[in-house]
DNA sequence: GCCGTTTTCGGCCCGACTGTTTTCAGTCG
């Protein structure tokens, strides 16, 4: 059993007991205990079989019965009795902002209530204000939240968020009575989707801040507005929130406001040891409350004894500790990237020429850019026969001896059959300057045919990288339930390079899996899949996947020198 | 439910804002 599916069930109890009421402290030992599982390096069978749960750190006694009992019979007792006494849909109605556990058990427990529809009903009825701590606002808060959630399905992706995000941050530059500003919260830590943007600025003035903030020309709604917190939702339904606080705690607040909540927890944890108090307004001597600094984020991971930990990596996933042992990752940045190896052409499903991707490419400081069109036998993505290939090797061959200090690599974008061989014969595959591979259609497999279709395709000794291996869409489509285990070490046995692809619904692999990969000394290409001239810029959500992931410039096959690549593509 | 060099019991990160409860619980980050 994988660790992903031990900590969902986890995750699933610690819910269920919120809604039974159970204390505070014991839910959130679940949920540690989940969080620290789906991030463990070691496989959580292995260390079933080999009796050492309890040298996890948040895992005693009874949680690794519970575990050990869900890994070596595929089920958990205690789960299933929970499961039939709450019913399921009191979990999907826990999703709903503004609705906790407490509420939710007050809604089934007087009204019966298991289901959003039969909530919404309720809400329109007016029975939910006779209720205690209930009334009438809060039947019409529910009631939007049900129309966000269905609408959003509660995410945005990151680069939605990213441009609703900056265009907000250059309005607020024009407020002067903002001192400094930063966008802050998961958009600063570049998550993959977001529920919402945060917002900081430091001002004498919070008020009239305040009062700038909610004049913005693309405001739907004001949804609280306090002396030094205020909360929109924008005309696409993102909402944003804004904190103010003085100049002198701006770096604790940003700090705070950054996230993760579990980084936040971890390193309060560690200031209490360490004799302090942490809080959004700074860091406390404990023993006289007084205020010892705030006014930057060094300088508080620095007093804890920490180095400066990149907001990419604030998700306790080990960075605190790696930060006290001075062993955090000089992580990979986007100037170091030297070209873009997932580009398609006009040639398949491409908008432009391959002379304006490699001018443009050229422009903007690349040295190289790898033009790889999809393969013969996906006709919908119009993929070169052999007499294309040829017309288009020509034609780079061509361009190549115009244009200097820049060169375009041939590549290809191979389908990999469902029986895991290739679209090409090797004699074509040997045409090309790179191969990488990827797939398209027949999607519908099981965990074993999927990863066997990947490991055939790895062992052809043409094939440099698998573009998007696990072809999840956010959203839209579930990623392949691959053994990535298997994958891994075959990637690394036989030298095959794995995509971080940067379109914003895919980003994969994601930055948990280039994480445990890494650590499997696995290497990695970012690419972006662009179809049209505008998408080579989605290079930058690929490079903070890859920093999410703890990347390293030379773990990165793209920030080599043309030279170094020539050389790996020639051998 | 976890954890421990003051504790095997009694702590567990901390604060803002809302709505409705006239003194605070619930939710969120």
């Amino acid at each position: 059993m994988k660790n992903q599916i031990v900590a969902g069930v986890l995750y699933q109890i610690a819910d269920l007991l919120d809604l039974k009421g159970e204390i505070f402290f014991k839910t959130r030992a679940y949920r540690i205990a989940a969080q620290t599982i789906e991030v463990l390096d070691d496989d959580i069978e292995d260390l079933v079989k080999q009796d050492r749960l309890k040298e996890i750190p948040g895992i005693g006694e009874a949680l690794a019965k519970k575990i050990k009992e869900l890994v070596e019979t595929g089920k958990l007792e205690y789960f299933e009795k929970l499961k039939k006494e709450i019913p399921e849909g009191l979990l999907k109605m826990l999703e709903i902002p503004g609705l906790g556990p407490k509420k939710v058990a007050s809604i089934y427990k007087n009204l019966g209530i298991t289901t959003i529809p039969a909530l919404r009903q309720a809400c329109k009825d007016g029975k939910l204000r006779d209720l205690e701590c209930f009334g009438l606002i809060t039947e019409q808060n529910i009631l939007r939240g049900i129309q966000m959630k269905e609408k959003t399905s509660g995410r945005v992706l990151l680069n939605l968020a990213y441009k609703d995000g900056q265009n907000y941050f250059n309005y607020l530059k024009k407020c002067d009575k903002i001192q400094r500003l930063s966008l802050a919260g998961s958009l600063r830590r570049y998550k993959e989707t977001m529920g919402d943007l945060d917002i900081l600025a430091s001002s004498d003035n919070p008020e009239e801040v305040i009062d700038f903030f909610i004049k913005y020309n693309d405001i739907k709604q004001v949804l609280l507005k306090g002396n030094t917190k205020t909360s929109i939702v924008l005309n696409d339904d993102l909402q944003v929130d804004l904190r103010v606080v003085e100049d002198k705690s701006f770096g604790a607040a940003l700090q705070y406001l950054t996230g993760s909540k579990e980084h936040n927890v971890k390193l309060r944890s560690l200031a209490i040891k360490e004799g302090y108090k942490l809080n959004e307004y700074g860091l406390f001597d404990k023993k006289n409350d007084k205020f010892v600094v705030g006014k930057n984020e060094e300088e508080i991971y620095n007093k804890l004894g920490l180095e400066y930990i990149e907001p990419e990596l604030r998700e306790n996933r080990g960075e605190i500790q790696a930060a006290k042992e001075k062993k955090l990752p000089d992580l990979v940045k986007l100037d170091d990237i030297k070209g873009d190896l997932h580009v398609h052409s006009v040639y398949s499903d491409g908008f432009e020429q391959i002379e304006d991707i490699a001018n443009f490419c050229k422009k903007n400081g690349y040295k190289y850019v790898g033009i790889t069109d999809h393969s013969q036998s996906l006709h919908i993505a119009k993929g070169l026969n052999e007499d294309q290939i040829k017309k288009k090797i020509k034609e780079i061959e061509t361009l190549n001896k115009n244009i200097d200090n820049f060169k375009i690599f041939c590549g290809t974008e191979c389908d990999i059959k469902t029986d895991g061989t290739l679209d090409y014969p090797d004699r074509i595959l040997e045409m090309f300057d790179y191969v990488c591979v990827g797939i398209h259609i027949g999607f519908k497999m099981d965990s074993k045919q999927a990863t066997d279709r990947y490991l055939k395709a790895m062992e052809n000794k043409h094939v440099n990288f698998i573009a998007h291996p696990t072809c999840r869409l956010i959203g839209h489509r579930e990623p392949f339930e691959l053994d990535l285990e298997k994958m891994f070490d075959k990637a690394k046995e036989t030298n095959t390079y794995l995509e971080i692809n940067s379109f914003p619904d895919r980003l994969d692999l994601n930055d948990l899996n280039v994480k445990i990969a890494k650590e499997k000394d696995v290497k990695f290409v970012i690419g972006t899949d662009s179809h049209h001239i505008s998408h080579l810029a989605f290079m930058q959500y690929g490079i903070s996947t890859a920093r999410r992931g703890w990347l390293e410039k030379n773990d990165i096959l793209n920030t080599y020198s043309l030279n170094e690549l020539e050389k790996i593509f020639n051998k």
